[in-house]
RNA sequence: GCCCUGAUGGCGGAAUCGGUAGACGCGUCGGACUUAAAAUCCGGUUGGAGUUAAAUCCAGUGCCAGUUCAAGUCUGGCUCAGGGCACCA
């Protein structure tokens, strides 16, 4: 064994061994239990980053530990490999985004085998290979027969940098969430899917998820964000056409209180509803809440404004007339876009009534300030006044009462709310997967039929066209001919939103070569829900509420049993650098590819792993780096100096001498411990603290021998080999270079974990810590298997004790078995 | 405004059930080896008081209360930071 670490040789050795041995390749059939452990898939955009070296790593160690762990382990990757930066670099430089992708995957490819990531790469999917793409398309195909996939005109999300629509999911603060540009509204006709049909399965089945975070089912139920009230019709008393509003209410509670009513401006009978007089004024309101972006039009900071119809409603619970009118403070797109205002228990009907000098009436009593809503509206809990017979109720029974009597006088419901919105999936880009459908003149929308798929993408594209999506260019693609009548049809030409791509992308890998199918539904069901899926926190709603949706709705079509496809989720901190994120902006990004070649892939694996627990945010120091190479350094020193005493062979005498038996203990307490830390929400930062400290263990009892007999080098032999299997996970070359260097057959990484002896994992004395008054006064080394009595006397007599005792009358001793005394004194 | 997460030395962080606060590392200070440096090894490192040095004592886990023999950990009330949602009726 060479006498230094040259991690670069023997990285670049085990890489092409494991490859050329298909060590991780993982069968179908086994004996043993099944674990899936997946990464999300990166997007090919050129070179690694450290967040993907983190997320990769992490899984990497979960796969392995399992795999020791007796389990067959399904860990894969893939090419989430359509979007809009390959387009973007094919319209610069003129060339096809195929090329521009694939000469990215293989730069990427290689930097994950330099990393020594135990994938296996027979099960690889990307995204825009047409074997892939086919079923995404056959799957879109079989969610329109369910009528799941549907087109639309409606107002929808619309980015001018990016050319193309966004769904509700990717629009963040007003703003485009890949280019910052400012979202605009646009009435198009657009392929949606019909992800509300879940919304309340969605948020119910949130619960299931027992290894999900709490941030994460949070955010998700606040995007579903259900809500619980009722529709009441209002009779419209002045509108020849518009016979009633409905409006949508989660305070039935505060009807009485109603003062007048307000629709959005967009709302679909305003122009019935408008008088000749009031026109102009509300057509001049209109047009200018047209012109306002989606972030003025929603900030809560600005002043009210609105403008009446001059038509009047009238309430049935008290025949009160009152005005109709539009302000934009009501949202066309959610409840019925009508909203019944009452001044003194909304805050936003307050504002509005107080600019207007509309009328208000209290009908919920402020218990400690009765009567007065004059500064404020009243939105807590009361009693109802005014309210004729609710009168004297509290308001949270009071919603039922009144809903109940809107239901039994036929003018209202009870009715749930979501402001979840369909998944809008079309985008007007090339890169995509094309969505398979084509339009006739005589038959309408028609599916591609499946044996026609793939729709594939063309070839014979203009990239450099602007103001539209270069696809529309080819004539090859967009003219052809209807599956029906066989007449002239013009075929699509929006392609799919990337995200419906990566909703289904961790199924396929159960069966990534099926060309009939996009996944047998035995494989599928034998792999599946992923045991643990690891990315970063920024999908929380967006691909992993996607992938839930697919997941139910490919249940509900028979392709697959189960109804949730992540059964644990670690959402990853950030990889900062001097407190902000790593970021080309601020040239504060570290290359793996750097790090790789001055310290080693296993320096990184180590480093990336140990500073911090993985759920938190991790900020990288050259000087950590530094730190993690040099203790491989000291690892690689400890077994290169000792080599000619250690042996994978040997076993360890049954009884031992003082030292030995001691250091035998620290081994079996690092197994446990660190057993427990990766069983345990991954703590991988301290799993490494602990190899630190069983390296120095092994150090310190070297130290203490001038030579070594054959009892001693069992028992070095067994510590180093032990650390070497714990370490194997992180550190995979090193370990497997200096397993094969002390004589292991085979991979280290294909053996058995370690186990520990639950009674050598404890130090052979204990430490009595006695306290007085709760506060540690002593110390004393005893026998474990003394009793609360004894320990007591023993804690008494120490004459440290003795003496801070003296004179003082003892109340109480507390004895905690072989942990602590505590005794009380006045 | 609502929701989630968090707050422990100079820094990253550790601390099964409430039971020795600060593991491990980074940084730093001192020492050994060396002609010298690097590398390596050994030791100190929460603050304050104390001592030639030690012993030792006091305070201490964002703040204020509480429960308990005992609180970083449990309860109540705050403060601050990060993240999410937000004119959603």
């Amino acid at each position: 064994m060479k006498s230094s670490y040259f991690p670069q040789e023997i990285e670049k050795k085990w890489q092409k061994i494991w490859e050329d041995e298909k060590v991780f390749k993982t069968p179908d059939e086994s004996d043993k239990p099944k674990y899936y452990a997946l990464s999300m898939f990166p997007y090919p955009s050129g070179k690694l980053h450290m967040g993907h070296v983190r997320n990769y790593t992490i899984t990497d160690v979960i796969a392995r530990f399992k795999k020791m762990n007796g389990y067959n382990v399904l860990h894969p990757m893939g090419w989430d490999s359509f979007g809009l930066p390959a387009e973007n670099a094919a319209m610069k430089h003129g060339a096809n985004p195929g090329v521009w992708t694939d000469e990215n995957i293989a730069y990427m490819t290689k930097q994950l085998k330099m990393l020594g990531l135990s994938y296996d790469w027979d099960r690889e999917v990307t995204t825009c290979k047409p074997d892939y793409y086919k079923w995404t398309q056959w799957l879109f195909l079989q969610l329109y027969k369910k009528g799941l996939a549907y087109k639309k005109e409606a107002a929808v999300n619309w980015c001018e940098e990016c050319g193309t629509v966004l769904a509700n999911e990717q629009v963040i603060d007003g703003k485009c969430w890949r280019c910052d540009h400012v979202v605009e509204k646009k009435y198009l006709s657009q392929w949606f899917l019909k992800i509300t049909d879940y919304a309340e399965v969605l948020l119910e089945d949130l619960d299931k998820l027992t290894g999900w975070g709490d941030n994460v089912k949070t955010m998700q139920a606040n995007w579903i964000g259900k809500s619980e009230g009722a529709i009441f019709r209002f009779p419209v008393i002045d509108c020849d056409e518009v016979k009633e509003i409905p409006v949508y209410t989660t305070r039935p509670d505060t009807v009485h209180g109603i003062t007048y009513l307000v629709v959005a401006p967009e709302y679909k009978d305003i122009e019935k509803l408008t008088t000749p007089e009031n026109k102009e004024a509300v057509e001049a309101y209109r047009a200018n809440a047209r012109k306002m972006t989606e972030i003025e039009r929603l900030s809560t900071e600005r002043i009210k404004t609105g403008v009446p119809l001059g038509t009047h409603c009238k309430n049935p619970f008290t025949g009160e007339i009152f005005p109709l009118w539009t302000a934009d403070y009501a949202l066309a797109e959610y409840g019925t876009g009508a909203v019944m205002a009452v001044p003194t228990h909304d805050e936003r009907d307050f504002d509005f009534a107080k600019k207007y000098n509309l009328p208000m009436k209290v009908v919920i009593q402020n218990p400690e300030n009765p009567s007065d809503c004059k500064n404020e509206a009243y939105v807590d809990e009361g009693v109802l006044i005014n309210s004729n017979e609710f009168n004297g109720m509290k308001n949270t029974e009071a919603k039922k009462a009144i809903t109940q009597k809107a239901v039994d006088g036929g003018f209202g419901e009870f009715k749930t709310q979501y402001r979840l919105r369909d998944w809008l999936v079309s985008r007007q880009r090339y890169w995509g997967a094309p969505i398979p459908v084509v339009y006739c003149e005589k038959c309408g929308i028609q599916p591609v039929p499946e044996d026609q798929l793939p729709v594939m993408l063309p070839e014979d594209v203009d990239f450099s066209v602007v103001g539209k999506s270069p696809i529309t260019t080819s004539k090859t693609f967009t003219e052809t001919t209807c599956p029906i009548c066989g007449g002239k049809a013009r075929r699509e030409t929006d392609t799919m939103d990337t995200f419906v791509c990566s909703s289904w992308y961790y199924l396929r890998y159960s069966d990534a070569k099926n060309d009939k199918l996009p996944f047998s539904k035995d494989k599928v069901n034998h792999w599946l829900p992923v045991d643990q899926y690891v990315g970063g926190i920024e999908h929380a709603i967006l691909h992993l509420l996607y992938s839930r949706f697919f997941t139910k709705a490919l249940r509900d079509l028979g392709l697959l049993d189960f109804d949730e496809p992540f059964k644990n989720l670690l959402t990853q901190g950030m990889v900062l650098k001097d407190g902000s994120k790593m970021s080309k902006s601020k040239g504060n990004t570290v290359d793996p590819d750097e790090i790789f070649q001055n310290y080693g892939a296993d320096t990184a694996r180590l480093f990336i792993l140990s500073d911090s627990p993985p759920a938190r945010d991790f900020d990288w120091s050259d000087a950590g780096v530094e730190g993690c190479y040099k203790f491989l350094n000291r690892v690689w020193r400890l077994i290169a100096s000792n080599a000619e005493n250690i042996s994978v062979n040997v076993s360890v005498p049954a009884s031992l001498k003082k030292e030995n038996d001691d250091l035998i203990r620290l081994v079996h307490i690092a197994i446990k411990g660190i057993t427990n830390d990766i069983s345990n929400d991954f703590q991988f930062n301290t799993v490494i603290s602990k190899y630190r400290e069983l390296v120095n263990s092994i150090y310190d009892w070297l130290g203490k021998k001038s030579s070594l007999d054959n009892e001693d080098k069992a028992v070095l032999s067994f510590a180093v080999i032990t650390l070497l299997k714990l370490m194997s996970p992180v550190a995979v070359h090193l370990t497997e270079e200096a397993w094969h260097e002390l004589g292991g057959e085979g991979s280290i990484h294909s053996q058995k974990w370690c186990e520990w002896d639950e009674n050598l994992a404890k130090a052979s004395s204990i430490t009595l810590v006695v306290q007085i008054n709760g506060k540690l006064k002593d110390k004393i080394d005893v026998d474990e298997a003394l009793s609360q009595d004894v320990l007591k006397e023993i804690a008494l007599n120490s004459p440290k004790i003795k003496e801070l005792t003296d004179g003082k009358t003892i109340v109480k001793v507390i004895v905690v078995p072989k942990k602590l005394v505590n005794i009380v004194v006045k």
